[in-house]
DNA sequence: AAGTCGTGGCT
DNA sequence: TAGCCAAGACT
């Protein structure tokens, strides 16, 4: 199935169009790489072993715009409190969100929730084996139903993701851009598509879009498509996928107040169900908007009966990106009696909870920025109080000049 | 169908 | 450093 690299310099001649791979050649040469190659991960099976469909959807769905490395704690941490899908269904959302919180996209673990509940329902906890019912499913997408399909199920389908994107734009050097590209790519990789191991071709696909065929500077040397890959033959693989350019979203300020009990208990919140960090655990602020007036601040603290000049701003401020837009939060903090209750749909929690709660990372870099260290079994000894703790100076972002 | 929806690591 | 972007889904 070797081809014959053209010379530098080359023209595409005839001889070499002919001498092309066939699509069954290149799915080979593809899977022998990947027998050789495949990366060990906790939630794929060993070669020759049926794969968990529990696995590799949960696995999938924490996967979605996340990174591998991000990944595999929570996955471990996941099959460790929810070993089967009934274990799951059977759980409070909060309780799913608390693991969660700190990867991202909260509706992926709203609809896992939801997912779950509906496989033990309707399913009786078993995975349906076709591309339509595990489609329908909340959460699960067209490249998440393609995934189960064929990792767990062998069925001849591919999942289409970025990294199979990746790869097959610049195997055939699609100059056409994303996402209008996409019905091509989805045939292209049909095309190739072989008859056996199909969940190994797409995993295959994914390993050596994460491994070899990368964002920038692609490992083309060790690539088992070297020779066939257009975008290697022209010198310019990075070019491809074509893509749109974002723009990027208006700044956005905002104020948060912690407010801490003298007990050490903090005053939060839980966030609307739907939407932007939605179901998670967040301290009070004001509305997050492009025109923040900072001398007015104060107007959205948390009615605690407390004097204004009680809250005292932290220096700095805490900047957190979204995917659409950076924010700015000014942080106040106030000090209050142990007696003070919380304000209608807030709640206190206790220092030794903190850690577990359902707080986003921007939630974590407030509280923190507050000089308050979340971390498990770092509760603040003797007369300081926890918040007067110096902010750790890595976490906190101070205004520059 | 274009906008919404997180986060951290990498270059 | 400042952008780029990772195994996308949903509306």
């Amino acid at each position: 199935m070797t081809v014959a690299a053209p010379p530098p310099g080359r023209k595409t001649s005839r001889a070499a169009r002919a001498a092309e791979p066939s699509p069954g050649a290149l799915a080979a040469a593809l899977l022998g790489w990947y027998d050789r190659h495949r990366r060990v991960l906790p939630w794929r099976a060993p070669p020759g072993v049926k794969a968990d469909p529990y696995a590799v959807w949960l696995s999938e769905i924490m996967l979605q715009q996340t990174t591998v490395k991000a990944v595999v704690p929570y996955f471990q941490k996941f099959t460790a409190a929810f070993p089967t899908v009934r274990d799951l269904a059977e759980a409070e959302l909060d309780s799913v969100l608390r693991l969660w919180a700190g990867l991202g996209y909260y509706a992926r673990a709203r609809n896992l929730h939801a997912c779950a509940k509906v496989l033990v329902d309707r399913y009786g906890g078993v995975f349906p084996r076709s591309v339509e019912e595990l489609r329908a499913l909340p959460g699960i997408g067209a490249y998440t139903a393609n995934a189960v399909a064929s990792i767990a199920f062998d069925l001849p389908v591919v999942p289409i993701d970025g990294n199979v994107e990746r790869v097959l734009t610049r195997v055939h050097a699609v100059e056409e851009m994303l996402p209008a590209a996409k019905p091509r790519v989805t045939a292209l990789a049909e095309a190739l598509e072989p008859s056996d191991r199909p969940g190994d071709f797409a995993q295959a696909l994914m390993d050596l879009g994460a491994t070899i065929c990368t964002p920038k500077a692609p490992a083309c040397v060790l690539c088992p498509w070297a020779e066939p890959c257009l975008a290697r033959r022209r010198g310019d693989p990075e070019t491809f996928p074509v893509k749109a350019p974002k723009r990027e979203g208006l700044l956005r300020r905002g104020a948060a107040f912690v407010a801490v009990r003298a007990d050490g208990a903090v005053l939060v919140r839980t966030r609307v169900a739907e939407g932007l960090l939605g179901g998670m655990t967040e301290v009070p602020t004001g509305a997050w908007s492009g025109d923040h007036d900072e001398a007015t601040s104060l107007d959205h603290a948390p009615d605690l009966g407390v004097a204004r000049r009680q809250w005292r701003r932290v220096p700095g401020v805490v900047t957190h990106v979204f995917t659409h837009f950076p924010l700015e939060l000014l942080v106040f903090v106030a000090d209050v009696a142990d007696r003070i209750a919380a304000p209608g749909g807030m709640r206190w929690i206790a220092r030794k909870d903190l850690a577990g709660e359902a707080f986003p990372s921007l939630m974590r870099k407030v509280i923190a920025h507050a000089g308050i260290d979340l971390r498990p079994g770092e509760a603040p000894s003797g007369d300081a109080p926890a918040h007067a703790q110096k902010p750790d100076p890595t976490k906190t972002n101070r205004r520059r000049r």
